[in-house]
DNA sequence: GTCTCCTAGAGTTGAGATGA
DNA sequence: TCATCTCAACTCTAGGAGAC
């Protein structure tokens, strides 16, 4: 479990003092919009547009070995917002915790000197709270309860979303992560082959939602230039999945796909990404075994990292051939599916 | 309207600290 | 040794404010 820092507590990273310390989400103003792909910020001509806000100052307790002046720590309050900060408030709140090279590769073209510096403005001004798990690990960045009215204020009254801020790191940290990781290299990688997320409901949405018999890590929809939609249940392995139970998530989508569907979504296909390779060929010879055939496909995460999620990566259950995110949508498949001829359009 | 000055953001480099 | 962090210093650029 990992510490939290807040912009009052300057310094305490290096000073080990910890601050620990809970959170939902969806659109950014005009920028990299998580569920429409890169629809606005087509690499913003530099600099990004300042928004005169200003940070007003709070006092906090430090120890003497933090203290630094007023005139500092005012200073560090007073923080001139861009367009890029809010985006990045925006994809922390929505994915509730992100690292700084997941942060770094969104909104800074993958540069860890330009967002490490940034992200220290923003956490100084208190509007991030950060997570360090270990020095050798990527620090772990949420959105601060100042940052969340500042979004709940940019958005107005009428903001359907309701920014919540975590309170502890996720007990499942890792496989948070992970989804994230995949959500992001989807909506960096999929407007290059022609689509954009219309839509994504993270796991937590969803049980919110209700319960079904099958909870996905995402349920997401992707809008493909002339081919319509199709919606995707995500499932990402954090290699804690025992077979059995991995088995028993599947029978679940395939009763789902042959009754009243997930969620409101009759037709889906599901993505599963694993950490490990290995992992993904047990499983999918497992679901070969059991006769087991749904619209499934399979990568790896570092497949996702390497070539992007809408690249020719996706493997078929019982095949080698690896296809495009796009490609998915014309596959024929067997008698659970439709001939894929036609995408769907059905949907919530 | 134009010029100058000041402030602030973006990006880079390097040093030092820390834990695996 | 490596990876990651913070911090300082630096250059370049842009916007705002004030003077003319």
């Amino acid at each position: 479990m990992g510490r939290a820092l807040r912009g009052d507590d300057r310094g305490a990273a290096d000073a080990g003092v910890g601050c620990p310390g809970r959170e939902s989400a969806r659109r950014l103003p005009s920028g990299r919009d998580l569920d429409r792909g890169d629809r606005g910020r087509e690499d913003p001509p530099r600099p990004y547009r300042v928004r005169a806000v200003s940070m007003t100052p709070t006092t906090t307790a430090t120890t003497p070995q933090q203290r630094r002046s007023r005139s500092d720590r005012d200073r560090a309050r007073r923080v001139r917002l861009t367009e890029r900060d809010l985006w990045i408030l925006e994809a922390v709140g929505k994915m509730r915790f992100l690292t700084t090279s997941q942060l770094a590769r969104l909104h800074f073209d993958g540069s860890r000197w330009a967002s490490n510096k940034r992200l220290r403005r923003l956490l100084d001004a208190g509007l991030l709270r950060v997570w360090i798990r270990d020095l050798a690990q990527d620090n772990v960045y949420s959105l601060a309860p100042r940052g969340a009215r500042l979004l709940r204020d940019d958005r107005g009254d009428t903001a359907e979303e309701s920014w919540v801020t975590p309170r502890g790191l996720d007990g499942n940290l890792d496989h948070l992560l992970a989804i994230n990781q995949v959500r992001i290299e989807l909506a960096l990688s999929v407007p290059s082959v022609k689509g954009e997320i219309a839509w994504w409901r993270s796991d937590w949405e969803l049980r919110a939602q209700g319960r079904e018999r099958v909870i996905p890590d995402a349920l997401f929809r992707i809008q493909w230039q002339e081919l319509g939609e199709q919606t995707f249940a995500l499932e990402v392995d954090n290699r804690t999945n025992s077979s059995r139970s991995f088995l028993r998530k599947i029978l679940g989508y395939s009763a789902a796909l042959q009754s009243r569907g997930l969620y409101g979504m009759s037709d889906f296909l599901i993505l599963v990404v694993g950490r490990d390779s290995q992992w993904l060929e047990r499983y999918r010879l497992r679901l070969v075994a059991v006769r087991l055939r749904p619209r499934i496909w399979f990568t790896t995460l570092a497949a996702v990292g390497q070539h992007g999620a809408g690249g020719s990566i996706w493997k078929p259950i019982d095949g080698d051939a690896n296809s495009s995110l796009r490609d998915l949508v014309f596959f024929p498949y067997g008698k659970e599916g439709r001939a894929g001829e036609t995408p769907t359009t059905t949907g919530r």
